[in-house]
Parts: C-alpha cells; sequence; structure tokens
DNA sequence: CTCCTGTCGACTGTTAACAGAAGGTAGGTG
DNA sequence: CACCTACCTTCTGTTAACAGTCGACAGGAG
C-alpha cells in the first residue's frame, strides 16, 4: 500500500523505448503509467480477470488517478485491459476463441507484410531478420519461455515493419501484446513446444530471394502450426 | 462562444447508435462527446488539420474537459484525430499515401471477412446485404455524395459483420472512420463516379453461392476500383 | 534586413475534491 | 432456513483549479 515506487520516467524510457540517444526525450507521465502497468500484466503480477483500481494503481506510481486512467484506455486499446462502464478495468482474460481470432486476423495482416516486406527488403533488412532469428534460438536453448515468446515477437515486428504502412504496424502491435499476454498461459510447460522448426527461415529465405507467394505461404504454415500448437495447450488447461 | 448546447445523450444515441428500443442505455458522457466531436469531422463542420481546442469543446458542449480529453483519445484511436504532445490535437489530414494504406489494409481484412462470410452466410444475411445493396442504389439516384458514402459502408460493414470476429471488426471500423472522412474529400464531384458497377451485387452473389475465392477476388476488383477512383482524384486536388 | 533572445498569452498535463452508481452485507420477513 | 430489502462502503465519472510548456511576438544585435 506504501510502496511508492514513484514511476520516474528516467527508468521507464530505458527500459522499454529505444529512445535515440542524443535526444531527451519528456515521457508524459500517462505514458510512463501505461509502461509500467502494461509490465505488471505481461510478467503476470496481476491474473487475468483481476480487476485494477484506479485509486490503488494511482498510489502506487505516486500520481493521480488521471493519469492511470488514460492508461488504463490505451491499454484497453491495446487489448489487454476490459473496461466496463462504472464497473472497474479488468485484465483480460482470453479463450479458446480469441486465440483463434489473434491467429487468423494476425495471419491476415502478416500476409500483406511479408508481401509488402518482399518488395522493399533490402541486404541488411534481411541480415536484421537473421539477427532475431539467432536471438529466438539463443532463448530457446536458454529455456526461457519469455525470451522465446518476445524475440518471437521481435522478429514478427521486423518483418512488420518492413512493410512501411503504418496503419498495419498499428492493427498488429494491438495483436502483438495479446499474443505475448496469451503465453502467458502457456509458461508452465516446457518451451521447447514453442520451438522453431525451421519455419522462420523458410519466411527469410522467401523474402530473400524476392518471392512474395512463397514467403505468404511459409508464414501461413508457421502461423498455422503455432495456433494448434497454442489451442491444444489450451485444451489441456480448460 | 456561448452557443451551449449542451449534449443531450438522447439525440446523441438516437442519431447514431442503434440502441435496442426498449432498454434505456445510460450513455457516459465520454461517449456522448465523442460521438458529437465524431460528427463534427465528418460532416466537414471542422476541417482536416484544424485544430480542435479542449476547452472550446468543452464550452461548447457544456461539460468539463475530463470527457472532452477522453472522447479525443478515443477519436484519436479511430484515426480521425491526431494528437501531438503538449500541443493540442487535430483533425488528421490524409494524404494519397494514405488512401493506398487504407485501402490495402482493407483489402487485407476484408478478403478475411469475406470468406468467413461465405461459411456463415445464412439466407436472411443475404437479404440484409441485398438491401443494403438497394439503398446504395436509392443513394445513388438521389445524388447526395455522403449518403451513397454511408450507404456504402453499411454493406461493407455487414459483410464484416457477418465473419463474427470481434477483433476483425474493430480493426475494420477505425478504417471506416477514416474512409469516410476521405470521402469528405471528393464529394465536391459528382457522384455517380464512385458508383457502383455492379461491383457489390457480384460479391453478394459469391457470398451466396457459398464460394469463397469468387468472392475475394470480387472484392479485390471493387476494393482496387475504388483505390484507383480515389487516387485519381486526389491527384487533380494538389 | 535577418537572426537571435526574452517575455507573454494560451492551452495542455496533472491534481484534488465532489457526486452518484454498483456490489456486498446485515437485518428483517415469509 | 431461504429470500428479500435497505443501507453502506467502495470506486468510478466528472468537475474545477494549478503549474508548466509551447508558440508567437516584440525588441535588440549583428
Amino acid at each position: 500500500m506504501t510502496t511508492q515506487e514513484s514511476v520516474t520516467t528516467q527508468e521507464s524510457v530505458t527500459t522499454h523505448e529505444i529512445a535515440s540517444p542524443n535526444e531527451i526525450v519528456r515521457l508524459e507521465l500517462r505514458a510512463a503509467v501505461t509502461i509500467e502497468i502494461r509490465n505488471m500484466i505481461l510478467s503476470g503480477e496481476v491474473a487475468p480477470g483481476q480487476r485494477l483500481v484506479e485509486t490503488e494503481l494511482a498510489a502506487r506510481f505516486g500520481t493521480s488517478r488521471g493519469p492511470v486512467r488514460d492508461a488504463l484506455a490505451d491499454l484497453e486499446r491495446s487489448g489487454l485491459v476490459l473496461i466496463k462502464n462504472r464497473r472497474g478495468s479488468f485484465v483480460v482474460e482470453l479463450t479458446a476463441e480469441d486465440v483463434d481470432e489473434l491467429y487468423s486476423l494476425r495471419l491476415a495482416l502478416e500476409e500483406l507484410a511479408v508481401r509488402k516486406a518482399t518488395i522493399n527488403a533490402r541486404p541488411d533488412d534481411v541480415g536484421r531478420m537473421r539477427s532475431d532469428l539467432t536471438a529466438i534460438g539463443t532463448a530457446l536453448l536458454d529455456g526461457n519461455a519469455d525470451q522465446v515468446g518476445e524475440a518471437d515477437m521481435r522478429l514478427h515486428r521486423t518483418i512488420v515493419s518492413l512493410a512501411a504502412h503504418q496503419r498495419l504496424s498499428e492493427a498488429w502491435e494491438r495483436l502483438a501484446d495479446q499474443t505475448l499476454l496469451m503465453m502467458r498461459y502457456l509458461t508452465h510447460t516446457r518451451p521447447e513446444i514453442q520451438g522453431d522448426r525451421g519455419e522462420h527461415g523458410a519466411i527469410i529465405d522467401a523474402i530473400a530471394d524476392h518471392d512474395p507467394d512463397r514467403a505468404a505461404q511459409a508464414l501461413g504454415a508457421h502461423l498455422e502450426e503455432a495456433r494448434l500448437t497454442v489451442r491444444r495447450q489450451f485444451a489441456q488447461r480448460s
């Protein structure tokens, strides 16, 4: 109750944003609080379905309720929080149907992304994707499921950014946060299970070869495989 | 300054939301203000690029700045407003590149939608689409470009809703608002130019026949045609 | 004449306080 | 003993006030 960790803008920036080093970024309280609550949710500190009380959060961060309300609204837009009218905010609870929605929509968005990426990708972009892929392998060896998930999303984010399509990126980011939250449900199992069977490599190769159809097909196979894996684990839980 | 039109929740609901008649919906001030500002933007009362001052809007609607700020944040999420840090909110200005983004992303989303709709569509759903199509024809005869645009979006919204995919619908709604705003730029021309060459009918027929590939292809042709038409007019303006 | 600098007004980000709704609890009633 | 009702606490939606920032403008230096 009296933890008072008082959001230090500095810390939040360095821990999350990749701020250009020479430019001092003035971070709004609202943004700092958003990042903080987001971390609480994605780290599992607050469980799905749990209520987020504005006054508690405000006290914890040492701000007033205003920025907290703004942050919760932002997180609702990201799909991590559900705000019920006059009833408060809750961490979203994802169902098996939500898994299908997430992956089918991600497929639609990322298929467009890889096709554009195939056109735009330059050699150093391919290098960036390969280094993301390496990071996934490293995380797999470490056996840290969270790191695997984040590395996985980083590669997909790189591909999406190559499309150079702002609205596409925004729509995708919302799904990315929810995907990470969903992976939270699964971290109790062995991380190898969500491992890469060379599917990512096939996507990158196709992009490097400027073959949009092959890239799209590889992506579709990969996401469908991932969806099935996740659904299987969801079935086991409930 | 002293206009004081004082948002009457009642009016806003009836003019925009399709509220179930027997249930009295307690509309939050925030939602009412959102609808009001949205109408200001989509009706052209405020021009693209124009600044939206919180204090002015609050005075106009007879509320405090709180709900106005909430509403502006909502509209930023819809893509109608751009909020610059400590500099205020502005009506978005769409460029030719934005037109390409809008239509390419709508295609990705709506292709998924028609494929799902092809599976889900029942006879009365087809009837609903056909009546939407009739409404477009009527609006075309009336020569009211705004009505044509809204009727057009209503048909597309019907199709999207048939996919029964919540996240897809949410993502699409954001683009729908921006599409309507974009049509605002074009209303000075003859509405026939954006007329239907039977493309909509082809989509509906394919859905009714449960032929997903043909539906997707018809949709693609339609959206590409629309995109080209809009781009042509954008080129004329600038 | 152009560029820089200090001041000023306006507006946003934030805060603290108020009023009303939602849900839980205790007491009473059948 | 189960159910209903009235209160009561908690929390949200909203409001009004405060403090700091941004851009404009005027004045002076080069």
